[in-house]
DNA sequence: CCCACAAATGTATGCGCTTACAATTGCTGG
DNA sequence: CCAGCAATTGTAAGCGCATACATTTGTGGG
């Protein structure tokens, strides 16, 4: 790490001028050959890699897309660990941990995250930008993401994880784009899902499998704008094969496996439904559980269904029909808006809506 | 996005230089409330976010860590997606799928990645730092690598995703940590695990649960660093036990599932073994399947162990023994190492050596 | 062999910010 | 009420690069 190379360390080296150097980096064909050849050589003895704080500065954008999520690790309760302190004592190479439950598995939204991540990298690559990712913590002045948004040429923030006022600060500054949220009349571009008429859909299939009886639908947390659109495209269907709403038991959980346990307990006290529709997986997984151990059959005898598309859905037994979404499509749509507003900074917001996935499993079939 | 607004117009606006703006932001005790009020004014009223890049520049510091990981996604063939030619059609909100098959899994090494990068944000979130990523590609140049380098205080790379030349130039200018590959004579900081120790207390804790009989090792690529890491920590324990190595069948995979069912097929033409150990839970799983379809029974009959820990370990019955990895931690050390070696350049090279965590489940257990 | 013109290269400026240093202001005690 | 000093604020010089514009070099035709 001897005192970092610059253009000027290069330039001299080449014997040429700084323009030329930033000529043979930017524009090769600009330069003749043999000079070409000369800074080449300079670069790679000097090991010279570009500022992008300097190149930044002067073009006047930085070629990196910022991606900001909301979090879900309650960085207060990670678990302390300092590979500093630990250089001189010698930690043993493996603990033996005797488990016969299941691991905890990681919180679905980080999965969720994870590949909406993967899909914006992959676009933003192919269009020559880099990702930065920040998430949204406890920090009473959204710090982080100011200083992200000082740092991109654009923005892509989750719904939710951003107050509106900073973003309409940040929108000022770089184009913004908001991701899963529920359209709002506000100027960001948007890319969405069609909660609401996917669960319409999904509820019909499932209605259509089942035995008259009881329906009941398992909700999320009250302030959840996606158990909200769940929810609606619930009521949808019902009113569309003529039942009347209160004909329905709700639940609501908290999207926790635990408490869709919890949830099935108190309706199989009432009397097992014939179908259950869940608000997502985790809940539909624990009802399901909670049917067995009560020896009632899924499907035999309530059709269940989930929404979310998380793979212990699909590892289940039964395999748990639900809704899967187009999270690395959500990722690549996200920035592919982004770079539309990049090039057409006075164009018309837009709202991308994307597709759902409805996986029709074992676990809403009537049995054969 | 009217005209970004800089220092100077913010000072203008708040009748006072720019040295104050910016102190304001930096050292806010330095400058008297009354004028700190004023230019925090300013600063909303014109909705000011400072320059990354100007200031990283003018410090000398961008406040950035890169992580760099390989690419398992073949960009080449990702789908298709441009989601501003759909903007005219009405693509349908929907699609039904009727998936009787579990759904297609996320790359087990996917998943490993998206935790290495969870734990290096968290941490690099705690000591102030926002992450830059980017994925290695079919890219000749290494071209994103090096345009990240220039513009991070330091670099964490995946173990084999940058070129040892590539590495080494950018090592000149900040510096990198590498991660998860095997100790090499370089004088790069690194974070690994102990793949082979663990290996050799897995082999044993399963072989002490196995009735004497055939010993089965179902090994990786040959080309894979932790293959070979897994089979001589497998020997170790052969060796350990008063065996000799000829006694055991080795078998080789590619570390999927379909390559352990096939090994395991050949495996049962031959005899089944007592003991499998599988260099990964993957082809773990596969080898179970075709145990179960020949009627052998597990772990009554063959007793079985992966390696890994991915989610589909836990969740099969039965679950499976197997190691796994501290992802999450491996990516807060390699940020910690980073950090220290920022704060302390001339410090030795130092390698930290994280435990990995054996979980013993039924897949290796003697039935009670 | 010279001139007009194109290609190649050099010069100089500014991108927006931090910060050493200089200048000013506000207070203190005498 | 003023010297003397500390607290504030202002001035100006870069940070490393891209690029408009100026200059030099190279090319071809006459």
């Amino acid at each position: 790490m001897s005192k970092k190379a610059t253009v000027y360390d290069v330039a001299e080296r080449a014997g040429v001028s700084i323009a030329t150097v930033s000529r043979v980096l930017r524009l090769p064909d600009a330069v003749r050959p043999a000079t070409r050849e000369r800074v080449f050589d300079a670069v790679s003895e000097l090991g010279y890699v570009p500022s992008g704080s300097a190149r930044g500065l002067a073009e006047r954008r930085t070629g990196v897309l910022g991606l900001y999520f909301p979090g879900f690790d309650a960085s207060e309760d990670a678990p302390v660990l300092d590979v500093l302190a630990q250089e001189q004592g010698e930690a043993p190479p493996f603990t033996v941990e005797h488990a016969s439950a299941h691991a905890d598995a990681p919180h679905p939204t980080m999965l969720f995250l994870d590949e909406v991540l993967r899909g914006a990298e992959l676009e933003a690559w192919k269009r020559g930008f880099v990702l930065m990712i920040g998430v949204g913590r406890d920090d009473p002045t959204r710090e982080t993401v100011r200083d992200i948004a000082g740092r991109v040429d654009g923005l892509m923030v989750l719904a939710q994880s951003v107050p509106d006022d900073v973003l309409a600060r940040l929108a000022q500054r770089i184009p913004v784009v908001v991701l899963s949220g529920p359209a709002r009349g506000d100027s960001y571009d948007h890319v969405t899902v069609s909660n609401a008429e996917a669960m319409t859909e999904l509820t019909r299939l499932a209605l259509a499998q089942a035995d008259p009886g009881r329906i009941a639908f398992l909700g999320g947390p009250e302030d959840s704008p996606d158990g909200a659109q769940r929810w609606d495209g619930f009521a949808t269907a019902i009113a569309q094969v003529g039942l009347a709403i209160d004909d329905v038991i709700v639940l609501r959980g908290d999207f926790t496996r635990a408490s869709g346990h919890t949830a099935a307990e108190q309706l199989i006290a009432r009397g097992a439904p014939s179908v259950l529709i869940a608000a997502n997986d985790q809940m539909a997984l624990g009802a399901i559980d909670a049917f067995r151990s009560a020896g009632i059959r899924v499907p035999d005898d309530v059709r269940v269904t989930g929404f979310d598309g998380i793979e212990a859905a699909a590892l289940s037994r039964p395999a748990l029909t639900t809704v899967r979404q187009p999270m690395i499509d959500l990722g690549r749509a996200a920035v592919q808006l982004l770079a539309r507003r990049l090039e057409q900074p006075d164009a018309e917001p837009m709202t991308v809506r994307l597709p759902l996935q409805i996986l029709v499993r074992e676990s809403s079939q009537r049995p054969a």
